[in-house]
RNA sequence: GGGCGAUUAGCUCAGUGGGAGAGCGCUUCCUUGACACGGAAGAGGCCACUGGUUCAAUCCCAGUAUCGCCCACCA
């Protein structure tokens, strides 16, 4: 017979919430709902604090990855948090039209659907064809992300090639132009002669290859000296030989010509500081066309460049080598050295630094060419100070040190970029040599002999000026008003040179000095569950839409935000998203078994003294919950805010709270009510607490619970330290340390859980916890004593004593191992703390509430050794019992 | 070559100048009326090594070892 049956008091309540939380029937539809209901919608005319953040923007190739699901998750929350909070948040989504890979993306699109390649088409056809391919195929992440839950501004989605977005970067190149900032060289660049362009420093990785570190005799004779190289090809193109100036062994020859091998020509020998006399020979071949030091080297000393490779790495330099690549050019070239007898050594493998194209991984050639460039000494400088000055705040602070050494030793930007898909260079050349920067108001020069310039800008350029170009930049609007700064910019570390520290330098320039974020909050990088970076060929990658479609989305994004420590990198496994799930399905069937119980929102919360010792207890945990939860927000702390909602409502809500409230509920009355109250005012506020992370499950339950219309734009926990109860804390501590003592001689006597025993209980007036012996009975499973009752064995607990009837044998043996155990335990505590107090310099030098500690641990240690002693006494010879 | 970081339970990671923690995994028992995606009780760690500072070091300092990351124009 039911508990309900029995007493009509405790009605089982009919509720609408489906036993089983199916994600995949709450998501979408509460996705829909939120969108429709305009919360995401910002509105720049309202007397709210703004609250803004611009979502780096995914390649318009890209699909949802883990990385960008963890960023998602943490910006999601921010967000979430501010709107219940009463901003005006503004969370803006876009996409980067990602110049080389949707060119690259697009090429190889056209060969598999049209049998063409980009050269079958004029310029504009192609861009075009980018265009329809875009509209059909791009932007596939958009509708990943609604299924994340990003709580994203639909109306005010941005892409960079949009026309408001192309005319600021035409506006900014047309101004730094005017400064000076822009400007046209010649200069030794990274030329990848797969994608055929120009890249800029950072798109450049070096790793050490195997390679060949060649030594050459050039001249003859007494004239001849011997230089020491890696591109042995190149030598076609040597234009001369540098040594130190203070070298002895060479000054002779400084200022005479040698005779290069293989070509004929003759060379001059020239004194170069930058030679280092320790490095192989001391002799370098000296190479303008084709090294940056040798270009250097060519400047101070006038010389010619010989340009021996074309854009595609393969010689031009007229005679045998002509039409040869690179890489075979090397051993042709050598052979030949070698047959005159020029090789004097040759070391193979040689380990050293190559740079490969960080998007095709082709060996870079460093190539002589004319191109576009940001001066950012200037930039740069503003772009450190803004943050030694403390107007933009890093988190971690421990992040910074690798933005100074970004900004503080930054190189001129080639922002050229040899391709047809992008903001295409706004200078006109005219036929008599002119320059002009047309600028976004101006008409472009036109008549005979006028032609735009033929390369477009690198992505990162129009990147750079997303924080503002994305609100309306250059015009005046409404939104740039209101929406910049921008308040946090989230993103990993990796992307500190490439995006942020540009930003930070266009944003400085373009908005007066006032720079594009408050904050700027760095992530790790999400590796696999062993820690490895994620990767295909290793084949442990992971598709977020599996685990999407597997576990939901606020499981996935449960698991990301516990792991989501500042930045360091968030390793993730299947187990953990499994982990997230199961708590997800605790909070739902802690829910409904609330709402069963008639849990309700309806009502006030009950004055502190018409509470039980669980009720302030609880609440005092909510209390000090709320604050911990808000000051690790303020602190980008999301793995530990995760960590302390996950355990308040597993452990304490669901394992402690509940089943003590369990006796009350079927009690019915008055005491049953108070119970409904809290326990709908607590899931109500951990529900609030718990939707920034886990929108749509807490939004489902939330609705089920209280009512109301959306938990989205529910107002978020007040902190409040009134509840704050030590006393209710100290008394149910010491109801679990009762349980707890029950439940583990339960156990170790292997006693079935569901048997239940007859005990007799004393002392708990004089513990004051008289009031909750029904709780202790029915969380311990412990009968009322009966009228045979007899105490076979005893417990002892602080001053409480549980008798209990086994009506035969316990196992001695094993309890009497147990308390030795523990007893030892507490006669080492006892021994740690004696050694202390005895120590004179303790006494002398510890603050006095650290003795006053030690004291105490050392009394708690002798009432445990008390406790033990009697409870050993009473358990009696090892035999039987008594 | 320079710089930074790490080393804590089987795995992945928190943490603190004064009593070693979490998740997952593991062991035992249990379909008890929200939940087996669950409940209860457990096992498991000279906090990398060597010195130093301190009344007290897993924590601070120095060095060593190993690993990782970033930067770098030594041909």
């Amino acid at each position: 017979m039911s508990a309900a049956a029995e007493n009509p008091a405790a009605p089982r309540v009919a509720v609408e919430l489906p036993a089983q939380l199916v994600p995949a029937d709450i998501e979408t539809r509460a996705y829909e709902r939120w969108v429709e209901a305009g919360y995401f919608t910002a509105d720049p005319s309202t007397d709210r604090q703004p609250y803004v953040i611009v979502i780096p923007p995914p390649n318009v190739t890209g699909v949802l990855h883990l990385g960008h699901a963890f960023q998602h998750t943490l910006m999601d929350a921010l967000t979430r948090r501010r709107r219940m909070q009463g901003f005006e948040v503004l969370w803006l989504p876009g996409m980067d039209h990602a110049g080389i890979a949707t060119q690259t993306m697009v090429e190889r699109h056209l060969v598999e659907t049209e049998g063409r390649s980009k050269s079958d088409y004029t310029r504009e056809e192609f861009v075009s064809r980018v265009w329809e391919w875009k509209a059909r195929y791009g932007g596939q992440i958009l509708g990943q992300m609604r299924r994340l839950g990003d709580g994203v501004d639909w109306s005010r989605e941005r892409f960079t090639m949009d026309d408001g977005l192309s005319r600021a970067v035409q506006t900014i190149f047309s101004q730094l132009f005017a400064d000076g900032l822009i400007f046209r060289d010649e200069r030794i660049i990274n030329w990848c002669p797969r994608c055929r362009t120009a890249l800029s420093d950072i798109e450049v990785d070096h790793h050490d290859d195997a390679g060949e570190l060649v030594s050459i005799r050039y001249g003859d004779g007494d004239g001849s000296i011997v230089v020491a190289t890696t591109r042995v090809e190149t030598m076609l193109g040597d234009t001369a030989v540098a040594v130190h100036p203070d070298d002895e062994r060479y000054q002779h020859l400084v200022g005479t010509e040698i005779e290069l091998p293989l070509t004929g020509r003759r060379i001059p020998v020239v004194a170069d500081a930058h030679c280092d006399p320790a490095f192989g020979t001391g002799a370098v071949k000296v190479t303008p066309a084709h090294d940056p030091d040798d270009f250097e080297i060519g400047r101070r000393h006038g010389l010619p460049s010989i340009t021996v490779l074309d854009e595609t790495a393969v010689i031009v330099a007229p005679g045998p080598f002509q039409g040869l690549d690179r890489f075979e050019a090397r051993p042709a070239v050598t052979a030949a050295l070698r047959e005159e007898g020029r090789i004097v050594a040759e070391k193979r493998p040689y380990l050293h630094a190559v740079g490969h194209c960080g998007r095709c991984d082709t060996v870079i050639e460093p190539r002589l060419s004319l191109q576009w460039f940001v001066r950012t000494a200037p930039l740069a400088k503003e772009a450190g100070d803004a943050v030694r000055d403390g107007r933009v705040a890093v988190h971690p602070a421990s992040m910074e040190s690798r933005y100074f050494d970004w900004v503080d030793n930054m190189h001129d930007w080639c922002i050229s970029r040899q391709l047809w898909w992008g903001h295409r260079i706004p200078v006109w050349y005219g036929p008599d040599g002119e320059v002009v920067c047309v600028g976004p108001d101006d008409e472009p020069p036109s008549g005979l002999g006028w032609e735009q310039d033929p390369d477009v800008l690198d992505t990162w350029f129009s990147s750079a000026l997303w924080p503002f170009s994305t609100l309306g930049w250059p015009e005046q609007t409404a939104e740039l008003e209101r929406f910049y700064p921008t308040d946090v910019l989230l993103t990993g570390y990796d992307i500190i040179f490439f995006w942020v520290a540009r930003m930070m330098m266009f944003g400085l320039y373009a908005m007066d000095g006032v720079p594009p974020f408050r904050t700027i909050v760095l992530t790790g990088l999400v590796r696999d569950q062993l820690g490895r970076k994620m990767s295909k060929s290793k084949g442990n990658s992971v598709d977020p839409l599996d685990w999407l479609d597997a576990y939901g989305a606020d499981a996935l994004r449960l698991t990301l935000a516990r792991g989501a420590n500042p930045g360091t990198d968030v390793p993730i496994g299947e187990d953990w998203v499994q982990g997230s799930r199961n708590f997800t399905t605790k909070l739902w069937n802690a829910t409904r078994f609330a709402l069963l119980n008639g849990a309700t929102t309806a009502q006030d919360l009950p004055p502190a003294e018409a509470l039980e010792a669980p009720d302030r207890w609880i609440l005092s945990r909510l209390a000090e919950l709320i604050d911990q939860v808000d000051a690790w927000y303020e602190d980008y702390q999301f793995a530990k805010i995760a960590d302390a909602l996950y355990h308040f409502a597993w452990d304490e809500v669901c394992d402690w709270y509940v089943e003590l409230v369990k006796v009350r509920l079927a009690e019915g009355g008055d005491r049953a009510q108070t119970v409904r109250v809290v326990l709908g005012h607590v899931l109500d506020r951990l529900l609030r607490l718990l939707h920034p992370m886990v929108p749509f499950v807490t939004e489902e339950l939330w609705r089920s619970l209280t009512g109301g219309e959306a938990l989205v734009v529910a107002p978020w926990p007040a902190a409040e330290p009134a509840w704050v109860d030590p006393a209710a804390t100290a008394t149910v501590i010491e109801l679990q340390r009762l349980v707890t003592e029950v439940r583990r001689f339960r156990s170790d006597q292997g006693l079935r859980p569901a048997q239940r025993v007859p005990a007799r209980v004393r002392g708990l007036t004089e513990a004051g916890i008289a009031v909750h012996e029904a709780e202790i009975r029915s969380m311990s499973r412990l009968d009322e004593p009966g009228e045979a009752f007899t105490a076979s064995t005893s417990l002892q607990v602080g001053g409480v004593t549980i008798e209990l009837d086994l009506s035969g044998a316990i196992d001695v043996a094993a309890e009497r191992r147990r308390l030795d155990k523990e007893r030892a335990a507490a006669e080492k505590e006892l021994v740690t703390c004696d050694a202390k107090l005895a120590n004179a310099d303790f006494l002398a030098r510890a603050p006095d509430a650290v003795v006053a500690k030690i004291t105490g641990r050392r009394q708690v240690a002798l009432d445990e050794l008390a406790r033990l002693e009697a409870q050993l006494d009473r358990l009696g010879p090892a035999v039987g019992t008594s």
